[in-house]
This record gives C-alpha cells, sequence and structure tokens, in this order.
DNA sequence: TTAAAACTATATAGCCACTATAAGGTCAAT
DNA sequence: ATTGACCTTATAGTGGCTATATAGTTTTAA
C-alpha cells in the first residue's frame, strides 16, 4: 500500500509518517520504481503502535526505548514498567500543577466583576501587585 | 541599572529579557554610548507584570492583550474578565485530558507486574492491541 | 599595568512533535 | 491534452524560551 492509504488506515498525515521515518520510529519502506513509498502490514501494526503511545502521551523518546525492548523478548520487563510508572509519576505532577494554576486564577478572576472600568479592574490590579509574586 | 540587574531582581534570564523586548512585550531602553540597555523601574515593573501572567501560564499574545488594556483604561473590564475566563476553562479541560490520561496509564499498568519476559509483557500487547485504541 | 573575570552585544540554532508551504514528478480518467 | 489526485523532497513555522558562537566592554585583582 501507498503512503496515503497507510495514511488513512491509522489516521495520520502522510507527513507525519515520513517524519517517523526520518526519526527512526518508522522503518524506511520499499520504494517503487517512481520513488513511491510501498508498505506492508507489519508498518501498519508498527504506525498503529506509535500512535496508541501517543495518544498516552509518550514522548518519541519513550516509543523509540519501547521499540527495542520489542526487539530484546527474553529480557525481564521492568525496564518497561518502570518507563510507565515515570511517564504516570509525569503526568500526576502536571495535573497537581495544573490544579494550583488554577485556584490562583480563579481566586483572581473573583476579585473583579465586569462593570468596572480597566482603571480599576482588579484583575489587572492583581496581576501588578507583589503580592501576587512567588 | 543594566540588564543583568534587571534580570535578577525579576529572576528571568537575560535572554528572556531580550525575547521579551523582541517580541513587543518590553518596550526598547535607553543606550549607554556603548550600546548597553538601561533600565528604569518602569521596566521592572513590566518585566514583574510579565513574569506573573506567566506564572499563570498566560501566553506571551494573552499577555499582550492585557497590556493594550492596559493602556485604555477607561473602557469596561469586561474583556479582561473574558479572557481569564478563557484561559480558566482551558487550563480545565487540560485537567480532565490528563485526568483520562492517568486512568488510560495506571489501566495499562496494573495489567503487568515486573517479573515477565519482554515478550510476555502484558503493557507492551496493551500497546500493540486494536482494543486500545480511540 | 595588565590579565582575568564578569558583563554586555548580536546572530543563530535547538528544543518538541508536528504542520504548512513550495516546487515539482507521476498516474488515471476525461 | 489537461485536469485532478496522488507522490516526492526541501524548507520554514509553531511557543517560549535556552544554548552556543563570536565579539566588544567594564570591573576586579595580581
Ligand atoms: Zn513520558
Ligand atoms: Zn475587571
Ligand atoms: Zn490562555
Ligand atoms: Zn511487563
Amino acid at each position: 500500500m501507498r503512503i496515503g492509504q497507510l495514511a488513512r488506515s491509522v489516521g495520520v498525515d502522510t507527513q507525519t509518517i515520513r517524519f517517523y521515518e526520518r526519526e527512526g520510529l518508522l522503518p524506511p519502506p520499499e520504494r517503487q520504481d517512481n520513488g513511491y513509498r510501498i508498505y506492508t502490514e507489519r508498518h501498519v501494526e508498527r504506525l498503529a503502535f506509535i500512535r496508541r503511545c501517543r495518544i498516552l502521551e509518550l514522548s518519541l523518546a519513550e516509543i523509540h526505548e519501547l521499540q527495542r525492548y520489542q526487539g530484546a523478548p527474553h529480557q525481564p520487563c521492568r525496564a518497561i514498567n518502570t518507563l510507565l510508572d515515570d511517564h504516570i509519576a509525569q503526568v500526576r505532577s502536571q495535573i497537581t500543577d495544573l490544579q494550583v494554576l488554577e485556584k490562583q486564577l480563579v481566586s483572581l478572576r473573583a476579585s473583579c466583576n465586569d462593570d468596572r472600568d480597566i482603571g480599576a479592574c482588579r484583575v489587572l490590579e492583581g496581576l501588578s501587585e507583589e503580592s501576587m509574586q512567588q
């Protein structure tokens, strides 16, 4: 199959496929005489794997690491689970940070209503005050 | 004061200050004969404002917009509050997305322990299965 | 006094994971 | 013969910095 069909069947852009190839995540496929890339079912699976990892927001480096593990099936899988644990920890830390952020924003927003002049807007005041610093 | 002192007093890198100047967030300061930038207290305040906005993860475009509002103090502040409301909505949506992500990751992680061969690792299986797609 | 350290300047590239644009070659159908 | 859909490579842009290279200036210390 050609790149367009692969792209449609997995739901990514053709540019993204070429990008993954350049980044070493997708093996370079055979070429037709005219230079067109020709993909196999293996490529579909490989690309789908990448996409599922990306949905979980694993980085390309992490996906690369997982692919290396796939090539060594007789080693213990501790490293894979460690990778996942680290990623989960990072997602949790992002959530916590954003929750702190949300509180600060809501508190700032609550300091003003919509019926003031900008010159008297407490939101702008809040952003201009030293007290808001951290 | 020169750029280094401004940087230290607000807690940013000198490069960041020059970057903000290029982006139009910080007005170009006077220069000494040798070309060195000379800043005033106004610049300190302006940079501190930017930094406080950045702590709240407002984008440079949003900060630019707020600065424009500061120049028109006799207009109603509705636009400011709308900007903040939009930003809060976006932060909340990020939190929700990350919470969904966390659940998926934890569920995937729970499917395996550390004592398997990579060839039998359920985490890798999960990432390779079509069922995980969405 | 001079050499080193610390500061300043500009310009340019890199980060991440794409996305967009340009400029062109290939192929099937009309 | 031309349209249109597809393919190719190369290059630049996104955001908000951060790092590097190269060079000029000021301050400090031997
Ligand atoms: Zn990760
Ligand atoms: Zn207001
Ligand atoms: Zn925002
Ligand atoms: Zn496992």
